[in-house]
RNA sequence: GGGCGUUUAGCUCAGCUGGUUCAGAGCAUCUGCCUUACAAGCAGAGGGUCGGCGGUUCGAAUCCGUCAACGCCCACCA
């Protein structure tokens, strides 16, 4: 075994030879087998995606629990695979074709398909290459793609088997429109943001009322009356002056005292010229405006509303791509944007604008794409109905089946349920998964006819049996609609075990329910809340058991990372700096359990830091000479320590694991291998320069590396494979990956040992704080003077070591010329002769008299309060009684010190 | 407009069902050390009226009320 160590840790060439060999041996296969499963399922990125720091946190978390549940000795599968993204995907393909001078509309469907799987297929899985830099031990031998043939088969049966069912039907409703996608969105994929706008005060004049007889009356009555030299007219408020083109009626209030002179007349729509009818709906917000209301039924949703219950006309002035129809008697052909500043001039140069006042309003954008503003538009549409479905997957989140980390979702994720509404789960979009129902040409109602089947086969037999036998294989021609991505994705923890096609499967039956699942919040309605769905469904069983949400990775500052402000770091160029091991370590440092994480590069190089001690720490162990020598009792205490300390902590670290807390399972870890392993053990058992270490101290030192390479290793795997092929001799396709870690609970005499040697630490510690405050070098030996009546001999040859100390003392009384420390009401002396500063002595000493004092008077009158004593537990009382009689003890102490330095 | 969450050291966060000298950790800061594993390090130190106010209690960072600031989610008010 002639391995170089190196001064300084390099992680680069050591991460790759250890992906690779990882890889080679097929360590992070699964087969389902007898021991117990432990399974999570990649959220699967955009195929097209490219990583990003979302994705690291997300993966390394994933990965942590992988690797611990590997090392527990479980079968553990973590299943990755890609999205084919719909709308994100086919939008990437239509720039790079309009790059290429080329227009989706000229291409056939194939045509643009091809295009699409040639992206692909050059830019897809670059994601997942970039997941093995980080280390992730995904079984690669089951990567999928949501649009791969299992998967494509899943979807196509689940859709015809939920219209089968009833729960999916096609219909005609106000949707969402993106008109650059230029394809519905469901409500889930609308984003409101605040906008800056205008509330622009149309009239509308009242058709044929030249005069008003009872107009005092009216007035009394609280009536407002708009007149001028034209008129009599309504004012409007609206933010859209763009869509009056539409307008069919006008709206009051029935109880609107202030709009009772309009009931029964028609209004006519300014520039536009129709006579429209004013109408009453207690719909009408009666302090909104002048609380009279423009209705277009074509373009929003309540006066889509108030279209159906007043009977309006229906006139849609928007082209799909948000530009004015030829419905529209004006601005035809132009930008909806642009004639909103059109025709807010033209109003105003016409006399029909009263007034436009600065408004902000909440305006939808698609989320995908979040520079186009989202029309309301009516259009048929399939949908899927949510009322089974929220039925179906409510309780087991409410109940606990489902764990969420942190609990707060679980509120959201029951209010989002319990309003839920119908999932438009069509799409105009090519890239997806075609809906399988094939319309039967020819007749007026050819829209209305139609079947749902999983090939033209059986869609035409179908039609034959539903519509008549004269139906042939040409009259029918499949929806051109896509469905949802979502609705792919909420199969993922199915479909990846092949769970639909084939139900019942070795693989559904062992994998399935996963058990993690880690995502962010944000796609808690899009995908969680649906998965639960599809899985009680379809398995009668959840998907996953617990859910950990991950928090947003935002710069040092708080901003959500973004590609538009430059402040999202480069994961693969983190990585050759720091290290994979150094860069998971810097995320982790930053992600408490459910919050968002403030990622600063730094903690990078304190995750590089903690690898290169690592690395250091075995160097020394590596370059010990081993004699057969006896072993000091010392060594023998100090190893027992160690054991007892690190049962101790993984218990605690264990105890993290479990609720998710693995930043601090992270520091946990960190602080037993710096402080405890490398500050205090290894100096405990450190042999004196050139001199070799007996045989049993140094097998029991890298038995405990060992452990603890095995404890850090989901955190960090690399390094920690490195080193555990340095600890022993291993057989080519050893892995710690594949090892396992036993150990005891920490018991009582654990405990004991540990408060033990805390004492020690503690008398150590305050002899270094001497040499510190008097400067003095730790090479000089010093004396300590301890205290009868307290364990001085147990550590005694470590105090002695460590703290540097030529011999140990216990008196009856301090000497003269000493100073001294306490350590709760023990005082430690070192003598210092002349060294000593009795006037900086005193003082201190006075200081400290001074902070008991009024320690002690606090206590005083807590102890003289009656109900205090009477109620308060007696174990209360007691302590505060021995607070006060320590303090007491210490302040004659310190008495004691002051009068003979004097 | 509704709901949820946060507020503890310069920064990021722990502090469970009120009571162990309970005010903590890591980082940062300051001081001293190139002590042959590690200066990507070691040793030591300083730093907070626990967002404000009020209440419950013998006792509140912890429970209740209220206010403030910030954040998130949901909602059809033009």
């Amino acid at each position: 075994m002639n391995y170089e160590l190196k001064t300084k840790y390099a992680p680069n060439e050591i991460e790759a030879k250890w992906y690779q060999y990882w890889l080679d041996h097929k360590l992070f296969a699964s087969k389902p087998d007898g021991r117990e499963p432990y399974t999570i399922v990649i959220p699967p990125p955009n195929v097209t995606g490219v990583l990003h720091m979302g994705h690291m946190l997300n993966n390394t978390i994933q990965d942590i629990l992988v690797r611990k549940a590997r090392l527990d000795g479980k079968n553990a599968c973590w299943v990755p695979g890609t999205d084919h993204a719909s709308i994100a995907t086919e939008a990437k393909v239509v720039n790079k074709l309009a790059a290429q001078g080329i227009r989706k509309r000229d291409l056939t469907r194939e045509q643009f398909l091809e295009h699409a799987w040639d992206w692909t297929h050059e830019h897809g899985g670059i994601i997942l290459k970039q997941l093995r830099r980080l280390g992730a031990s995904c079984d690669w031998d089951r990567t999928a793609f949501t649009m791969d043939e299992k998967r494509s088969e899943s979807v196509l049966k689940v859709f015809c088997d939920l219209y089968d069912k009833g729960l999916i039907y096609r219909g005609l409703r106000m949707v969402n429109w993106d008109p650059k996608a230029q394809t519905v969105l469901s409500t889930e994929e609308v984003i409101y943001h605040d906008e800056k706008s205008h509330l622009f005060h149309l009239k509308y004049y009242v058709k044929d009322l030249k005069d008003i007889k009872d107009a005092k009356d009216l007035i009394a009555a609280g009536n407002v009356i708009h007149k001028d030299e034209k008129g009599y007219y309504a004012v409007v408020a609206t933010t859209r002056p763009e869509t009056i083109m539409g307008d069919t009626a006008m709206c009051i209030n029935p109880k609107d005292p202030k709009n009772q002179w309009l009931r029964g007349h028609k209004v006519i729509v300014p520039l536009v010229n129709r006579v429209i009818p004013v109408i009453e709906d207690r719909y009408v917000d009666v302090e909104f405006g002048t609380g009279c209301l423009k209705v277009t039924p074509a373009h929003d949703v309540n006066d889509y509303q108030l279209g159906k219950t007043h009977n309006l006309e229906t006139i849609d002035i928007f082209n799909p791509d948000g530009t004015i129809s030829d419905q529209s008697p004006l601005y035809v052909g132009m930008d909806r944007m642009e004639v909103r500043k059109q025709i807010s001039k033209d109003l105003q140069e016409a006399g029909l604008m009263e007034k436009i006042e600065d408004y902000e309003n909440k305006v939808g954008y698609s989320e995908r794409n979040q520079d186009t503003a989202v029309e309301p538009r009516l259009c048929k549409q399939w949908f899927l109905s949510m009322k089974h479905m929220a039925d179906i997957a409510l309780p087991p989140v409410l109940e606990g089946k489902i764990k969420f980390y942190p609990t707060k979702y679980v509120t959201t994720y029951r209010n989002w349920l319990e309003n839920i509404q119908d999932w438009c789960i069509s799409r105009q979009l090519w890239w997806g998964h075609r809906i399988p129902a094939y319309f039967i040409n020819g007749g007026e109602d050819e829209e209305e006819r139609f079947v749902v089947a999983l090939s033209k086969e059986d869609a035409l037999q179908k039609a034959q049996e539903k519509y008549g036998k004269e139906i042939t294989m040409d009259m029918l021609s499949q929806d051109e609609d896509a469905l949802d991505t979502w609705f792919s994705s909420w199969l993922w923890p199915i479909s990846l075990f092949d769970g639909i096609n084939n139900p019942g499967n070795e693989e559904i039956k062992y994998y399935y329910p996963t058990s993690d699942l880690v995502t962010g919040p944000d796609i808690i309605f899009f995908w969680v809340a649906r998965m639960i769905m599809a899985g009680e469904e379809y398995l009668k069983d959840v998907p996953f058991r617990n859910v950990y949400f991950t928090g947003i990775v935002r710069d040092e500052i708080g901003r959500k990372m973004s590609k538009s402000l430059g402040n999202s770091p480069d994961p693969i160029g983190l990585i050759e700096k720091y290290g994979a091991d150094g860069v998971r370590m810097g995320m982790l440092l930053a992600a408490p359990a459910g919050n968002d994480i403030l990622f600063k590069e730094d903690l990078c190089q304190q995750g590089a830091a903690f690898c290169n001690k690592i690395w250091n720490a075995f160097r020394l162990v590596k370059g010990w000479e081993k004699a057969d020598i006896a072993q000091p009792e010392a060594n023998q205490k100090a190893i027992a320590w160690m054991q007892a300390t690190i049962r101790t902590a993984v218990a605690e670290i264990n105890d993290l694991y479990s609720k998710y807390r693995l930043n601090e399972a992270l520091m946990t870890v960190f602080k037993l291998f710096t402080d405890e392993f490398s500050g205090w053990y290894l100096e405990m058992i450190k042999p004196a320069y050139q001199a070799p270490i007996d045989t049993a101290t140094l097998q029991a030192t890298l038995d405990i590396f060992e452990q603890l390479m095995k404890i850090i290793h989901p955190f960090m795997p690399f390094i920690t494979e490195e080193l555990y092929q340095h600890i022993a001799e291993r057989k080519e396709g050893e892995s710690i990956m594949v090892s396992t870690l036993e150990l005891a609970a920490p018991t009582q005499a654990d405990a004991q040992l540990i408060a033990q040697f805390e004492h020690a630490k503690q008398v150590i510690s305050g002899v270094r704080a001497i040499r510190q405050s008097k400067n003095i070098s730790p090479r000089e030996p010093l004396k300590l003077e301890t205290p009868k009546g307290v364990d001085n001999t147990t550590w005694a040859d470590t105090i002695q070591k460590l703290a540097g100390l030529s011999e140990i003392t216990v008196v009856e009384k301090k000497s003269e010329g000493t100073q001294s420390f306490l350590i709760g009401t023990e005082e430690y002396a070192v003598p210092l002769g002349n060294l000593i500063d009795a006037a900086a002595e005193i003082e201190k000493a006075e200081a400290e008299i001074k902070r008991l004092q009024g320690f002690m008077m606090g206590i005083q009158k807590k102890l003289s309060n009656e109900r205090f004593v009477q109620n308060a537990p007696a174990q209360v009382v007691e302590l505060e009684r021995k607070k006060l009689a320590d303090a007491e003890s210490k302040i004659a102490a310190l008495q004691e010190t002051i009068k003979a330095l004097k």
